[in-house]
DNA sequence: ACCTGAACACCGTTCAAGT
DNA sequence: ACCTGAACACCGTTCAAGT
């Protein structure tokens, strides 16, 4: 009954959109071939398996990541390629799950390793360096992502969670647990300063080993 | 025919257990059940569901921990924090995405929140810097694992995953990419003394706001 | 109080059959 | 070449029934 013929490109971009929406715990082949208008085994003519699809699903996020300029100046091309994987990765909150437990071979990886490892290089780092930056600064941004993907994605709303926790964590058992999460509650905490921070604490770091 | 009554304690055992041997996928109500010579709806019976089996076994992670002491030098006890997290979340490789993708209200995870922040509250840093300091750390530490678990356990065996995966890259195409990848078969890279130079560096970040 | 069998509403994937 | 219906081997969870 599809008028039109089915491609990847259609079912990959149905499926991230429905993970993006409903989550993707909710994604499964039959849901997405229904809302493709055809049933879950024609999926199977252009996607080997569900594996295969998630796969491609990653690489289409790492396709998002602000590839680096190999004669860019290199603290700011890290910086700029960092905030764009916050951004994508809170865009798509399954994202970072899949990062976790495949090891993606996708077009956009390929050409996102070589850029940002090429801009390492041309500004000095040896490989080893940069490999070694590269994953420092990865480190840093998957971890600070997935913590803050456990609270609400509105930083005013930070408050509003701490407020409703607070009763939860008894002060005589907990005193400095209850403190910070008064202080949260308080407005002592804002998530997108913080994540420029500590990525310019790590990148100071790595300027230590930059030759010129 | 279970001879002895079942307990939580028993099912999160085995579920952890069997999570650590076969991955996390596997687990199944019905397959954990089987393995505790039970029937899958026995286990309601001490556990409210899936989810909160989850949550219970996460909880266990978390109290592998190593716990800071509250009036201990602070940057020795959130190293030591570190690295025993890293030990935690390498031994049960399924744990990490749980900690992606729940709010864990367990007893250690109140025990470990008040502890690190009772170690730095003591040592002069605000709330508002102690939260950042652990969220700081913790991403570095949630991502370097994240990362270092899609590659062999084995730092010997890093080199061979690089060897197999060279005739896949480009070096037309990627050349920095090829560079990389050729300079991990060479050796160049070694996971666990990057840990612990990635970490002294939040560490040295952290040290500037540290009054006395 | 705890365990169970049967049932319900789902999964991913295969296969032979259609066009 | 692409789509499909039926089937297979699974899921988590509810419920009424047993002890």
């Amino acid at each position: 009954m599809a008028s039109r013929t089915l491609t990847p490109d259609m079912i990959v971009g149905k499926a991230i959109a429905l993970a993006d929406a409903a989550g993707i715990q909710k994604l499964s082949m039959r849901k997405l071939a229904a809302a493709l208008d055809v049933t879950a085994m024609s999926l199977y003519n252009h996607v080997k398996n569900k594996e295969d699809l998630l796969d491609l699903m990653l690489d289409q996020v790492v396709a998002e990541f602000a590839r680096p300029d190999v004669d860019g100046q290199w603290d700011n091309m890290i910086r700029r390629r960092a905030h764009s994987m916050r951004t994508a990765l809170k865009a798509h909150p399954w994202a970072l799950s899949l990062l976790t437990s495949r090891i993606n071979l996708g077009a956009a990886m390929f050409a996102d390793m070589n850029a940002t490892t090429g801009c390492l290089i041309t500004s000095g780092f040896t490989y080893a360096q940069a490999d070694w930056a590269k994953n420092a600064v990865d480190s840093f941004t998957y971890g600070y992502v997935l913590q803050e993907m456990n609270f609400p994605v509105e930083p005013d709303q930070y408050q509003a969670t701490a407020r409703q926790f607070l009763p939860m964590i008894s002060k005589a058992d907990y005193p400095y647990f209850h403190g910070a999460a008064v202080a949260v509650a308080d407005g002592a905490y804002d998530g997108q300063t913080d994540f420029d921070f500590g990525l310019s604490m790590v990148l100071d770091g790595l300027r230590k080993w930059q030759p010129a």
